[in-house]
DNA sequence: TTCATACTTGACCGCACGGTCAAATTGATT
DNA sequence: AATCAATTTGACCGTGCGGTCAAGTATGAA
């Protein structure tokens, strides 16, 4: 049954993977740098991943379960909803302004040839829908009509991915940090307490 | 001096490129695809506007004077403030749901390999600098103080370009309006009347 | 009519891409 | 030690890309 034993491991290759994606493209990135980056021959990735559409639909979800998933959990930590949205905003504002503006890869695939590809649509939607449904838990207290509830969901759905293009765009930290911080003043006056 | 002239306009012959840039984006976009698009041979396309590059660029001013620049004058048309960014919002949305979900092109581009070319991103810093401050006068009478309406004007261009990621992602246009709605809705019962 | 000038056409080039193949290598199993 | 199954390596392939070239063609100027 077994053979040769592979001598890289398969999941931080994929976090690399993921990584690379994430900063160069979908379109952008080649084989030949994810031969680089990976440390890896080509064959040895096409033997584990499969194409190069295969490798990104599977980085594609562990971005979504890693980084997605770390900024959703931010939203189940204890303390008032507001507070819960200030963590969010400003877990996503620090991880866009650090390093290179490399966006949400969320938001990046749908500028990419992977729009029409119906699993990373499916990705990016299950994606938005698990954070809106996140957000409308926080918002629960604030905003107890259910219609008020999931639109204003909705409109952090939209904030938090305008402030990843706002961001890619070079803007400064601080207009990142105003335009939370103003978000957060408006729903704050607009809960009812 | 003048020898045999061009049998095709070129100002319109731009902006089927700049349509044909927005809907697939720069890097899917190869020079075949603007032969067949724009009704030209190669050469054509090369004595005209130049290597790839600079047609994109040219098409990427024209998209910011056309497009974005309809979407500017909308709030300089009569009426409250809240009324002016309905407008602005309404049709943005209209736009975006309206054939393909093409989104953006400034926001596409940010996410492609221009993202790193200097031109490209002065065209993106500039128009949405003066979205930015448009929306800031629109904001005059309901936010007096300068800050609040710098830091509100910059959330509603956080709140287009989110819009434009969230309808090319899929999002129907019940959910989009939403957004708008309650974006509305806050910033009225926030204001300063 | 001639000439100069610019546009058009279509073949062509080098290159990089995604993907494949077969041989060489390695380690677990017996 | 011999065998076997899987990995690794590196050469290779067809294709399509952006870009160029040269010849042919159409027009205004002299």
């Amino acid at each position: 049954m077994a053979g040769r034993p592979k001598n890289f491991d398969e999941s931080t290759t994929l976090e690399k993977a993921m990584e690379l994606f994430w900063e160069k493209g979908y379109d952008c990135t080649g084989i030949s740098d994810l031969e680089t980056s990976l440390g890896l021959g080509r064959q040895s990735i096409y033997n584990t991943f499969g194409d190069k559409r295969s490798l990104f639909l599977k980085a594609f979800h562990h971005y979504a379960s890693t980084r997605s998933g770390a900024m959703v959990a931010l939203l189940q930590q204890p303390g008032t909803a507001e507070k819960k949205i200030d963590r969010f905003l400003t877990a996503l504002i620090n991880m866009q302004c650090r390093n290179e503006r490399t966006g949400c890869l969320l938001a990046n695939s749908v500028s990419s040839s992977m729009q029409s590809d119906p699993e990373a649509a499916a990705i990016v939607d299950a994606s938005l829908k698990r954070l809106h449904k996140e957000l409308s838990n926080t918002l629960v207290d604030i905003f107890p009509h259910a219609s008020e509830r999931n639109k204003t969901a909705w409109l952090l759905v939209n904030t938090a991915q305008g402030l990843c293009i706002l961001s890619k765009s070079g803007q400064s930290k601080n207009t990142l940090t105003g335009i939370k911080n103003q978000t957060l003043t408006l729903i704050s006056s607009a809960a009812t307490h």
